[in-house]
DNA sequence: CGTAAAGTTGAATTCTTTCAAACACGGTGG
DNA sequence: CCACCGTGTTTGAAAGAATTCAACTTTACG
């Protein structure tokens, strides 16, 4: 493993964090967790916002985290390291999506959490008590969580079920997306921050077949990747082959 | 597809369903959802109670069910079709589990709900504005989406990064846990509803190779699948040949 | 007791991995 | 400005894992 800086969770570090004071500006909050809440309600909560630079940890697994964290800017990987060394991203980080959600606050992150870009976050404290406060805030929690759960099952579906193409042009419709309905994309082009191999390390195929793939796709005129952007060629086409799989683009 | 007779979710339909008033003596209600209401609370919602026979749906892919259900006793499959004829099950459920996720009560369910043995039920009206009346229940959903998530995730990460034999014998192991946290399993056996076929179409392989992977399993003295009884034959080296942590229950 | 569903087995094929080596690119330091 | 280095990408050939197809056996159930 990579040893990378990284900021603690322990109290007492360093983190240039301020006051969110500014959510009446700030892109995220519409599609973030604390979409139900007035500003004012929002700052009884008293919300730390703060920068983290690229390729740095915002927690390690197994980390008793006091936080829940909304990613206001940047991508962020949420990855775990097998046994055999295997690296497997479990979860693909964009703006808005919340971070560290357990069963209850006092059990441990299942997974850790590294930017892949230079990130902004907004942390709260957990949410037990303050939830019951509010409960529009438990029940904004529980269906950001149902939505996570519906697009994780769909990627279960597409691991399981489909082929090394089909998950390649699965996964990059994905981000396309989510990233276009954050009003992050623009136009059929978008920032591609991923390697190769963190692709294959989402999508359970090594990187080198993640290569293959990735010409096969551009060879099929339906995306391609390149100097760190994905642009879509054909979006009509590419939906067609990742929700059916009627072209199956051969050799 | 099998054309299974089922309940359908619209109003007027026969269904021997009774108001819950036994909650006291119900044996899944430690594990449930309604977990941390009193039973008083509990009867201010109105939960029916009804029972479904082995093969029935409880609901199809993009029904717009109007309650939340809690299934209290037998198995459940939750599974999607593919544009190519394929069945993915996305979830196993097992007493106890909550059906009906979904980011908001108007969206439609992205899966059918299918009982692979004779079920009971227990059915909240959706849960928007009562969850408001008792915070607790919404922070307990939240709580509970985590819990399937955070398994979701395990799932995830077999299927992508594991090989054939290992995603069986974590599938068996992780059922045996979940039942045996529940009160369900006997000793080192367990009821086994699934078909080669069903655990097939939940890990991603062929009903062919799951059959040779199951006598892989058997030949090797770690588990035994015989007359839908699942037999646990080394419990320690079978987490240690699926290697991954106990995962401890919201409680 | 007979039929349908589920399980079993072998052989050929396909998809993906593994290994190995070479190339491209961006950044650093001399 | 260029040589150097590391990370990431590209390509080929061989090995391996899982699928497909097909036939057959066993089990469950009315």
């Amino acid at each position: 493993m990579t040893s990378y800086d990284s900021i603690s969770t322990s109290p007492g570090i360093e983190r240039r964090a301020l006051l969110a004071r500014s959510c009446e500006r700030c892109r995220t909050r519409p599609f973030a967790l604390c979409k139900p809440l007035s500003v004012k309600q929002i700052h009884t909560l008293s919300p730390l916002f703060f920068p983290l630079p690229s390729k740095k940890h915002l927690y390690y697994e197994g980390s008793h985290i006091t936080e829940t964290y909304t990613l206001c800017e940047g991508w962020l990987l949420l990855y775990r390291v097998l046994q055999n060394g295997k690296r497997h991203i479990v979860w693909i980080a964009l703006p808005g999506d919340v971070l560290g959600a357990r069963p209850a606050y006092y059990h441990p992150v299942r997974h850790a959490a590294m930017t892949l870009t230079a990130c902004a976050f907004c942390g709260f404290p957990h949410l037990t008590e303050t939830a019951c406060r509010y409960p529009e805030l438990a029940l904004r929690i529980a269906a950001l969580y149902a939505e996570t759960m519906a697009l994780q099952r769909d990627y279960l579906t597409f691991i399981a079920q489909r082929n090394a193409t089909e998950r390649v042009a699965f996964l990059a419709l994905d981000l396309y997306r989510r990233l276009r309905r954050r009003g992050l994309a623009c136009g059929n082009r978008m920032p591609f921050p991923l390697t190769q191999e963190d692709i294959a390390d989402t999508l359970g195929i090594t990187a080198v077949h993640v290569n293959r793939v990735l010409h096969r796709l551009s060879r099929e005129g339906l995306l391609v990747i390149k100097h760190h952007e994905l642009t879509i060629l054909d979006y009509q086409r590419l939906c067609e082959f990742v929700d059916s799989e009627e072209i199956t683009p051969s050799d």
